[in-house]
DNA sequence: AGCACGCCGACT
DNA sequence: GTCGGCGTGCTC
């Protein structure tokens, strides 16, 4: 769009005698707004556009008029005009009105939001295409005919064109066969431009048959889907029971009634599962979205999300920022799991802004868990929340039986990790031809290397953290910043050689003692290590299931979702990790990760027993645990923090202000402490140096603001933020209900 | 986020 | 003598 003759160029604001209105637009820069453009007068509110900012072209959208703007205080003459519109579904409202939402309650720049709605590869240009077909004019008759050939001819004769990959599985051939042919003048070939259609969903597929408290959950999940109305649901169902089958029918609801729907799930890498029941349920997979997919991918499923062609999608936490048209229905999965903290850039709560975004769309909210958050039960009790319960395993398995041991009585052999009941639980299951699995969240060989000589331990060069020593990649890693190093001979500190001592576990080191113990039993480590990408996971999740493997030693990637029949034992290599420390969500944490990781155990005939290895067996989490009592947990632990102010009864933020200078770093980590307004109930603690106290080459320190509930705390971090200066290379983020105390 | 403008180290 | 490091400031 060129920009108007100068002449025609007027400072009447409402002016439009020229074709161009005075509207908002926002880009993808991290500016405090939207900027005022020059607008064609017949482009939509929501259409994409190319934008000059400062002499680049950006990304920007026709943005909505906010009644308390002020008018623009320079003239009409001196804005420039937007470009080209882009070929782009429009922006709906909704999504617009939750960008800025998103915004003001993050106290991120809306810019930022928006670049998290628009990746870059949704604006690519559509791929091209090979489909091939059948030759209009008939196939070549001097081509050379093979039996291969003669059956694709036929089968190909009436189809329309397809891609080399569905022609060949139509025809039975493989795909170099099909290209084959069109080399020979067999088949055509067509390049078509454009996006791949998406596979069409079957609402009414194959109903799943329920137990009663399944068909119930289903029914009033299915009367809220159809409601078109706002509403948040707590489906809260033990391990095994059978939650996805349920909240599935709901998904069904809104199709059938013309509505797309989100489902959210904490890790994507573990989706395989949920794929094929999903595949099962309406006989095709539905749109997946995350941070892995080629551009090709992502721009096709951005765009059929925008046009309303993709029904479903399942996605991780950045699935919530699409622009769906007509979004029905959002359900969390394992809501009360920490991966849908955003902890960088728009640090947001995936959870939190699906009820937000369930509420500007008028949709359904579906929160599913085995363990839900306090904050959730929280808005239970107040009766904000719907609650669901499925309190039974499906298909009649058994609870694990859950035990504690103390290893105060029970330790294991020096430089061991297991203690003898957990080794004859396993040799039992050993005899028995039954698989174990050992759970320890700790990465790597050994978290902690010391040199016998003199007591150095081996640091970060640019992290407050211990180098963790990995053997199978042979090398020394941060799990901060990823920094990795060859283990030295010599101590850097004494220059002692060959003197350092391996401290504590890791995974690598629990699956050699397992080795050593039981030379003839399969062992495997699983970690994010091993199983770096999603086949491998797949491949490990079918060996497990097939009984290939006697004992997986295994991270936090083995604690959820995973079905394994023959499973049953579960030991908890060191329950008391997370317990402890300066952690809010420490022992809530713990209570989910070692409930999940225990109901692994038999979930199908054969019954499963958990063993917890801890020091504290007396503290009521591991109590809770024991007598699977999660009401006498959530009770506890919500009065601990009631008491305490914290979350989900009072508010948190957390103010991180980093830089690489220390004294700079600290002195602005000052200033800005002292410049913090007094609000009645709002409580600044620090600054402290942060607990990872150099991240990166950049040091760290933190202030805590503490609230009560009622309290606005965008408002108050507003009023002491906005007129702070800071410079010096020192940097200054704010986390509203951080879940990291790092 | 980019990109330009502006002052201090190693090189065609 | 310049090329370039990233600190700081600005974008309708």
């Amino acid at each position: 769009m060129a920009k108007p003759e100068a002449s025609a160029l007027t400072d009447l604001f409402d002016d439009e005698s020229d074709g161009f209105a005075v509207r908002p637009v926002l880009t993808t820069a991290p500016l405090a707004g939207p900027l005022s453009y020059l607008v064609p007068v017949e482009m939509p509110t929501g259409a994409l556009v190319e934008t000059p900012l400062g002499g680049r072209t950006v990304t920007g959208v026709v943005w909505d008029q906010d009644p308390t703007d002020k008018p623009l205080d320079f003239p009409r003459s001196k804005l420039k005009a937007v470009g080209q519109r882009l070929d782009a579904p429009l922006l709906p409202p909704a999504l617009r009105q939750f960008i800025d939402w998103t915004a003001r309650y993050v106290l991120s720049p809306p810019g930022a939001v928006l670049r998290m709605a628009l990746p870059r590869a949704a604006l690519a240009p559509p791929p091209k295409r090979t489909l091939y077909r059948s030759p209009l004019t008939g196939p070549n008759p001097e081509a050379r005919m093979t039996v291969a050939r003669r059956r694709a001819l036929a089968e190909l004769q009436d189809t329309p064109a397809l891609p080399a990959m569905e022609a060949a599985r139509v025809a039975n051939v493989s795909p170099a066969v099909v290209k084959g042919m069109a080399a020979a003048g067999l088949l055509e070939a067509v390049t078509i431009i454009g996006d791949a259609p998406m596979p069409v969903l079957d609402p009414e597929g194959r109903k799943p048959s329920l137990g009663a408290a399944q068909a119930e959950a289903v029914l009033a999940l299915e009367a809220a889907t159809r409601a078109e109305a706002f509403s948040v649901t707590l489906l809260d169902g033990v391990t095994g029971s059978g939650k996805t089958v349920v909240y599935m029918e709901a998904i069904a609801e809104a199709l059938a009634a013309g509505c797309q729907a989100l489902c959210l799930l904490p890790e994507i890498a573990l989706t395989d599962q949920w794929l094929d029941r999903f595949q099962d349920r309406f006989g095709a997979r539905p749109l997946v979205w995350h941070s892995e997919l080629s551009a090709v991918e992502r721009r096709r499923a951005w765009r059929a999300i925008g046009t309303g062609e993709a029904g479903v999608v399942v996605g991780a936490r950045s699935a919530l920022y699409l622009p769906f048209p007509r979004l029905g229905l959002i359900i969390v999965d394992e809501e009360h799991d920490g991966a849908f903290k955003q902890e960088d850039g728009v640090r947001y709560h995936a959870r939190d802004m699906a009820v937000v975004r369930g509420q500007l769309e008028q949709a359904a909210v579906i929160l599913a868990s085995a363990t839900p958050s306090l904050e959730t039960l929280a808005n239970v009790d107040r009766g904000r929340y719907a609650r669901l319960a499925l309190p039974h395993r499906h298909g009649g398995a058994e609870k694990p039986d859950i035990g504690l041991i103390d290893l105060r009585s029970q330790p294991p052999e020096r430089g061991k990790w297991l203690s003898a009941p957990l080794v004859d639980a396993i040799e039992e299951a050993l005899a028995n031809q039954k698989q174990s699995l050992l759970f320890l969240n700790r990465r790597g060989y050994a978290p902690l290397t010391l040199c016998r000589a003199c007591g150095e331990r081996l640091e970060c060069p640019h992290c407050t953290a211990w180098l963790v020593e990995h053997r199978l990649h042979g090398r020394l890693i941060c799990h901060h910043c990823g920094y990795s190093a060859r283990p030295p001979t010599n101590c850097p500190a004494c220059d002692a050689e060959d003197r350092f001592a391996p401290s504590g576990p890791g995974v690598e080191r629990v699956a050699e003692e397992a080795m050593a113990r039981w030379p003839d039993a399969r062992v495997e480590v699983a970690s994010s290590d091993t199983l770096a990408i999603p086949q491998a996971i797949r491949d490990f999740t079918q060996r497990m299931a097939a009984g290939e493997i006697d004992i997986a030693i295994g991270t936090q990637v083995l604690a959820k979702g995973h079905h394994f029949p023959e499973l049953t034992v579960v030991g908890i290599v060191d329950g008391d990790l997370g317990l402890g420390g300066g952690d809010l969500r420490a022992a809530e944490r713990t209570y989910q990760l070692l409930t999940q990781a225990a109901g692994r155990a038999g979930r199908a005939e054969s019954p499963g027993r958990a063993l917890i290895q801890t020091h504290q067996p007396e503290h009521p989490v591991m109590q809770a645990i024991a007598a699977s009592d999660r009401d006498a947990f959530v009770a506890a632990e919500s009065a601990t923090r009631q008491m305490a102010g914290m979350p989900p009864h009072g508010r948190l933020a957390a103010i991180i202000i980093t830089g690489k200078d220390f004294a700079a770093t600290e002195r602005t980590a000052r200033v800005t402490a002292r410049a913090a307004p007094r609000w009645e109930g709002v409580r600044v603690l620090g600054p402290a140096p942060a607990p990872l106290a150099q991240l990166r080459g950049r040091w760290r320190f933190r202030l805590l603001v503490q609230g009560r509930r009622e309290t606005h705390m965008q408002a108050y971090l507003k009023e002491w933020l906005d007129p702070l200066e800071i410079k010096g290379g020192v940097r200054l983020h704010v986390d509203v209900d951080p879940y990291s105390f790092l």
